[in-house]
DNA sequence: TTTAATTATCGACCAGCGGTCGATAGAACG
DNA sequence: CGTTCTATCGACCGCTGGTCGATAATTAAA
């Protein structure tokens, strides 16, 4: 039995099943047959619409920073919110899994999607740093911060950020959150060269 | 024909020919089979000795760490050095590459790579934080550093220093390292709160 | 309307992978 | 000398990512 479609919705299709599959099981441990089952196609298909299984994780990547990207976009541009709330919550409007179950969440992290993990990071680096970047020009600009290396700093913010609390790198108790937590704001505001506790609003915004 | 050897000799030439292998080429790229065929073992007597493929990649790292952590206690406890040196110098002393060929370094941070960078990454920030954090507070008590978070912010000037500069992470010209060194001891000057321009004398050992 | 060319789909097939297991050789001990 | 225990062997297994030639469906040309 042959279903033909479009090219491109194919390729939608089969883009969104190993999506889902990547982030639940894991890039290794889903196999091309696991996709093929579910999309209901078969093989020669497949590799009809990408040359390898790193060929979609790749696209699926890009996907996931782009949206990022635009809702981080979307955050900055509204100028009634105070700067630092905006640069803040475009930081946090990555890792789209905060929005969905906390399942998904911790299955993305794992160690066997470190491939995933180290391609995402890269990525949301090179797309996030320049957004940001202008932020923190405004906030040069506005005297609420002061500093020499505004990429250089924003990038290792994005970095910090997104390694001490979206990677599962750091295995720490529930109980050390609140002090990570304070370590990474007390921090913030030292490389931005903000007044200290500029950021302890956003102590619960972790919450 | 059969060659029989003491347990713990066969291990060790197993972990010596994996580790060697998973640095050059690859851990994903390294297959069971290319290890065996240099021991000049049969399958067996690989999985006499190890459960898994990854059980050999979790021990050659942890070796790996534990070396690295010996010389960084080693330059840690020289009190005649100057504390920031010496700090300086526990950090650049990771990263057992850095010592062999520029190649070798080149090839262990590599995409393909990204099982074993994620796993050392975090076996070294555990090891390595408690060490440092010793440092930050001889530091503190010596009036030289001033902040309030010692663990979270060793911690992160350690992530950030193997990301940024270890880590094949950051696709960078040639031309953007001056700007990320200095961004970077500018960002750990602040961190722990010392003079500013602390730190610009290690801008050389860079290089 | 028939033919030709193009695009999309199929699934048998492949080499190689990580891993298992029963057989057995060699050393150690009684 | 026989037994026991440890170390070694390699055939075998299910499955993986990936290839390829055949062919169905669609579109374009005659």
């Amino acid at each position: 039995m042959k279903t033909v479609k479009e090219g491109e919705v194919r390729k939608q299709e089969i883009l969104m099943v190993a999506r889902e599959l990547f982030v639940t099981k894991g890039y290794e441990q889903t196999s091309v047959n696991d996709i093929l089952k579910i999309v209901d196609i078969a093989k020669g298909t497949f590799y009809y619409y990408f040359a390898s299984k790193e060929e979609v994780l790749a696209a699926i990547i890009l996907d996931i920073v782009e949206e990022g990207a635009k809702r981080a976009e979307q955050i900055l541009k509204d100028k009634s919110v105070p700067l630092i709330n905006r640069i803040m919550m475009a930081m946090m409007a990555q890792s789209p899994e905060f929005e969905g179950s906390e399942e998904i969440r911790d299955e993305m992290h794992k160690v066997e999607n470190a491939k995933l993990e180290q391609l995402y990071t890269k990525a949301m680096l090179k797309r996030m740093t320049p957004l940001l970047e202008v932020a923190v020009a405004e906030g040069i600009a506005a005297d609420l911060f002061h500093l020499e290396y505004p990429r250089e700093t924003i990038e290792s913010i994005l970095l910090l950020g997104h390694m001490l609390f979206d990677c599962n790198i750091m295995d720490w108790e529930m109980a050390d959150y609140p002090a990570k937590i304070r370590g990474f704001l007390a921090n913030m505001e030292r490389m931005l060269g903000t007044g200290a506790g500029e950021l302890e609003d956003f102590l619960q915004m972790f919450a």
